[in-house]
DNA sequence: ATTGATGAAC
């Protein structure tokens, strides 16, 4: 009698202790349940410690170290405890590790199996390491698993990743019987590659076509640099598509901050909420960025303080601080920065990238300084872009003889960009003789930009060397160099309008070309009344030289 | 139990 209690109640105790492990929702709920487990003697009892795998390993809220020494304490774990491991790290921050605990299976004779796989290809794709993913194929081949649909799609999925297309279709053509999800692999192969000719290709041969097709290929336009096609692909959805989700409207906003298109973007962001999309930190971050790039920061400080302060993370802050920046909005930008500080958000190079452009638009040299060291500090390595951007603020506040010194100990080779803003801030603050080596250098750079000539051509004109202006001119016909025609972006009522120098194919050509003379006019007005001092037969000369 | 996607700076 005793003993059929006894057992019920274990019964009764393992079976609750199982939903408890099911329904766990964080770490410390799932290390009191471990505790549980061990007290009672149950750490190698397979359906607790699989949860326990699982959860740790798979969760959001998860810790994929924690499961792994769970998980090495095991005296015989089971292969779908292997799984759960390897498909653990594949998602995780370091998806190598998925590949040292499959070689450890092959060293114990472990025999891994047809779920194995997706997980280690998945890890190889995201490493974009070939290499590890064609021995992981081979070891699929030699298992006789190659025809198993989940691992082919895998496959189409990493070969893609790391640039290869011809292998991925050589996989994609080897499928019998085709399914959406290895269409969509090869769509979005190509799509992230940037081939849209065969991207489009391919979307217009499917058949059966779900959300995911739709936001690989828009996202491609977007990654493409066709933002336009991005947007009209975008519309078509709308009209004759599956509804948009949470991904194809971070590829459309992306798509509008490009474009600079602010009635486009509120209407995008009025899709979301009238839709019912979920508003993600993704979603918020990406509309932050949209909204200032299309220069409504007002907007985007909204969405920005709409996000609950514990729910941030580093690329919002960024993203926000990055905006005001941008908007010469400088001191909002560093009082974002204690406030993110405040939060307990760590700043990445990013965010220091963000500061640096902020003290540059405010001329903040001593701040700068402090943010450059701040950087090593904290144990970052500058890359080029925080050097471009001291260069940036030392050549604006007229520090230009540190700023070439700057350039000339860095530990890495000086960029084009960071050379032309050295350049600009020597013309500006009339540094002609340094002016002309850089310019110069420039040139020797890049012998191809057309934009290096002008450079040096504008030192010289602003020099009053006329002759020497003029010969730059020669100098690129001599090698050759093309000037591309700039072009610029105006939406009006949503409606984008490109405009091209010299193009007057633009039905509303002449107005607005007579508007701009009579803005150029009155800036010229005011520029001479500044500049009394100034003879006005030599600045009419120079700016037909300037604007060449 | 499995495969396919998205955000920040330059």
């Amino acid at each position: 009698m005793l003993g059929v209690s006894w057992s019920c109640k274990i019964t009764n105790l393992n079976q609750n202790l199982l939903s408890l492990l099911e329904k766990c929702k964080s770490m410390l709920e799932l290390k009191q349940l471990h505790a549980v487990v061990i007290s009672f003697g149950l750490s190698q009892d397979d359906p607790f410690i699989s949860k326990i795998l699982c959860f740790s390993a798979l969760s959001h809220s998860g810790d994929i170290n924690y499961s792994y020494r769970v998980f090495s304490q095991l005296s015989i774990p089971t292969i779908f405890n292997w799984n759960t491991i390897i498909r653990g790290y594949s998602n995780s921050k370091t998806p190598v590790n998925s590949l040292s605990v499959f070689l450890k299976m092959l060293r114990l004779g472990v025999a891994p199996d047809y779920f194995t796989y997706p997980f280690l290809v998945k890890a190889s794709a995201r490493l974009l390491n070939q290499e590890f993913g064609v021995s992981v194929h081979a070891h699929i081949i030699q298992t006789g698993h190659e025809s198993d649909r989940f691992i082919q799609n895998s496959l189409i999925h990493m070969y893609a990743s790391c640039g290869n297309l011809m292998w991925a279709q050589k996989v994609f053509d080897s499928i019998q019987g085709k399914n959406l999800v290895s269409w969509n692999s090869m769509l979005d192969g190509y799509a992230k590659c940037g081939e849209m000719v065969t991207a489009q290709k391919v979307f217009e041969s499917m058949l059966e076509k779900d959300v995911r097709s739709w936001s690989s290929l828009i996202n491609g336009y977007v990654k493409a640099g066709d933002y336009s096609e991005a947007m009209s692909v975008f519309e078509k959805m709308r009209a004759v598509g599956p509804k948009a989700n949470e991904v194809t409207m971070v590829s459309v906003s992306c798509a509008c901050a490009h474009l600079g298109a602010l009635e486009k973007g509120k209407m995008i962001h009025k899709y979301i909420v009238d839709s019912g999309l979920p508003l993600t930190l993704v979603l918020q971050t990406s509309l932050v960025d949209m909204y200032a790039k299309c220069g409504a920061i007002e907007e985007a400080l909204l969405v920005f303080r709409g996000v609950s302060k514990s729910q941030t993370d580093v690329l919002i802050w960024n993203a926000i601080i990055g905006g005001l920046a941008t908007h010469g909005l400088v001191e909002e930008s560093l009082k974002l920065f204690k406030e993110m500080q405040t939060v307990g958000i760590q700043p990445d190079e990013v965010t220091y990238l963000c500061l640096l452009a902020a003290c540059a638009h405010g001329g903040l040299v001593k701040e700068a300084w402090y943010f450059f060291e701040s950087l090593n500090k904290c144990g970052m390595t500058p890359t080029i872009e925080h050097y471009a951007c001291m260069v940036d603020v030392l050549a604006r506040a007229d520090q230009l003889t540190t700023a070439y010194q700057f350039i000339s100990r860095m530990p890495i080779e000086p960029t084009a960009a960071m050379l032309g803003a050295l350049l600009s801030g020597c013309i500006n603050h009339r540094n002609l003789a340094l002016a002309e080596t850089v310019g110069k250098k420039l040139i020797e750079l890049e012998p191809n930009h057309d934009g290096r000539y002008i450079g040096l051509s504008n030192v010289y004109a602003v020099d009053k060397r006329w002759d020497d202006a003029r010969s730059m001119r020669e100098a690129m016909d001599r090698r050759g160099v093309k000037k591309s025609p700039g072009f610029s972006f105006v939406e009006i009522s949503g409606v984008l309008h490109r405009f091209i120098a010299h193009d007057k194919t633009h039905p509303d050509s002449e107005e607005t070309n007579c508007m701009l003379n009579f803005v150029f006019r009155q800036m010229k007005f005011s520029w001479y009344k500044d500049n009394e001092e100034k003879s006005l037969e030599d600045t009419s000369t120079r700016d037909d030289l300037l604007l060449f």
